[in-house]
DNA sequence: CACTATTGTGAGTAATAGCTCAGGTCTTTG
DNA sequence: CAAAGACCTGAGCTATTACTCACAATAGTG
């Protein structure tokens, strides 16, 4: 698979707002489209009956299938759903108010539209561009809760960016799983308890 | 997607020799070809090709590309791959040896051909059938661990079952991330932390 | 050896997908 | 208002895929 520069490139830009307009609709059926049937049964004819355009438009604003997953994630990630931690600095409480607020975070991410979200990163075909931008994304967030941590008086753990790591893709995979999963346990339950997992792993005491 | 009992059923059942081993060397072609290509892009023209067969013997022994799949699965669960927790009794020393065996036990399901079980588990059509299977095991497994928290003395949790539950799926899921992302932490490291992250939780001080 | 059952072959089929293009409709502009 | 350009349409092209079938080769049996 070369990672060809021009895959993911839009063919048009709009310039006149119902084009601009035709491009959500396109971005707004995918979603949909893709949630209800997977990436590969979620075909494009099938967007563009959803999105009530014809393929040809969608042709026009997406050179590939792959593009308009690709903007999709971009859409996701630049709505800041990865990387408002920074608001989690406010909250100088306790470890545990800390790891809560970081648990909450978490949830809202998916609330949206798990579905989506699970497709997104699971059968996405990732290119080395969107992986990379995924992947700064994410090292990104690592940090943002490193730095927390390392703020924190009440932390002790041998490394802080392990640390950071570990509970941030245990926090992010959980509540991924907990709202994905049909017959998931309940919500209050699953949260305090993973709280409590990270908090008293931060809390290091043996 | 009707969940049709005789899709996944076998087509002929190899009498002679040299047919069982034809169905072996699909098997395990298969699962180079899922392995290098993923679901979709491994075709069934390509298993035969690696396999050194034709498509119409792979397609006497399996009805459609879904069921090879699924074989694939099976095979992967009857070797007790997922539930082979009852040794982990035989371990009684102190918490932590305790769940230090449960990850050693995780690492060593994941260390065939992790990307195989990443497709396996991300992108397989996964019928009803197969999804109950799938599901009972894990209710056992999960069953295990709870039973295995219940009889040591020095776990301090609200619920058993959600505690099960948590580190179960924690321990699974870190170890697969772990196994198969290329540019994962050392195994050692990461390793002794996600034990520490789970004793720390059973041991519930707060 | 002769006969049958089992196993193997691979060109070909049907279905479907992603995607194009010739031509139409709507907006803007001078 | 008329020309130019932006936008939209959808039948259909091309490529690919899962899968079939008529036949050939091999193994078992008496």
């Amino acid at each position: 698979m070369p990672a060809d520069d021009r895959r993911l490139q839009p063919r048009r830009k709009p310039s006149q707002v119902r084009a601009e307009l035709t491009r959500e609709r396109i971005l707004t059926a995918a979603a949909h489209v893709f949630a209800e049937h997977g990436y590969a049964a979620g075909t494009t004819n099938r967007i563009a009956e959803r999105a009530r355009i014809s393929i040809g438009s969608l042709y026009q604003y997406f050179p590939n299938k792959d593009a308009i997953l690709a903007a999709l994630l971009i859409q996701h990630i630049d709505r800041g759903a990865w990387a408002q931690a920074d608001r989690l600095d406010l909250s100088p409480g306790s470890l545990k108010a800390t790891v809560r607020a970081l648990v909450r975070d978490a949830i809202d991410h998916h609330r949206d539209d798990p579905r989506l979200l699970r497709i997104m990163i699971e059968e996405a075909p990732l290119s080395q561009e969107l992986l990379d931008t995924i992947d700064s994304h994410q090292k990104l967030r690592v940090a943002q809760v490193r730095d927390l941590l390392a703020r924190h008086p009440d932390v002790r753990v041998r490394d802080l960016d392990t640390a950071a790591n570990l509970i941030n893709f245990t926090v992010e995979i959980n509540t991924h799983r907990l709202m994905a999963d049909p017959h998931a346990p309940a919500v209050e339950t699953f949260e305090s308890e993973l709280i409590d997992m990270v908090t008293r792993y931060l809390a290091g005491s043996e």
